[in-house]
DNA sequence: TGAATTCATCAACTTTTCTTGATAGTGTTT
DNA sequence: AAACACTATCAAGAAAAGTTGATGAATTCA
């Protein structure tokens, strides 16, 4: 079996975009909320005791992360998961680890020692 | 089966520093490079031609969240995935996804609607 | 219609992260 | 010992991200 394919610039772009909108506290503890289904805005607001906008503005980079999506109903935001978002940050990671077969400590040839 | 629980706070600044040590082009393609293997600094200079302290703070960073170990050999260092770090940050992927039977839309007794 | 509610957006500011160039430490070679 | 090679660290500046308070758009309700 072939070694998985290197990532593409492009990829690597997507990847860091993703795992960008998962290193922030609050995002995280949006995330968690919605786990168990849909929340509207102000429920989340209520929750995690964070200002309108503040929360507005986490909201926007997981959407735009495409990681959440809204559903406007009446005056009501209402924000959940796109699970295939988590497959996809969750596929990167597998794609990450070392080859297997791999060794740990360097081969002979190397550039150095 | 029980829902999973939720992560406590501490989890949460673990998840928050492996995400954001993955959030990054230039440790990204780091860790790219050290898919196969461990590498010397020298070798990730010259492959990534970035300079010498920019690669080192953010070899600094991977090492910091325990996504690398170094190895100093001589006057050289290697660096080295830790597969069990990219486990972990598997593992918390994982868990973020909604529970299972969780309907997409809001259930009834919402706060708003 | 007018007031109130929910939320997004904006500008100004603060904080964090990243980059750069310089310096210093450690080990090697002559 | 002196010169050199490899890398970590530091300080200063640049850039990016996050916070805050204000404003405005859309919707509902009286």
């Amino acid at each position: 079996m072939a070694t998985a394919a290197r990532p593409a610039a492009t990829d690597r772009a997507r990847a860091e975009a993703l795992f960008h909108a998962l290193s922030d506290e609050t995002r995280l503890a949006i995330l968690d909320m919605l786990r168990d289904g849909e929340r509207c805005v102000c429920e989340l607001q209520d929750q995690l005791d964070a200002a309108q906008s503040r929360l507005s503005f986490h909201l926007r980079v997981l959407k735009q992360a495409g990681l959440v999506v809204d559903r406007r109903d009446g005056r009501w935001s209402h924000y959940r998961i796109v699970p295939s978002a988590l497959a996809e940050v969750h596929d990167l990671v597998v794609g990450m680890q070392p080859s297997r077969g791999t060794l740990p400590v360097r081969r002979v040839g190397a550039c150095c020692g």
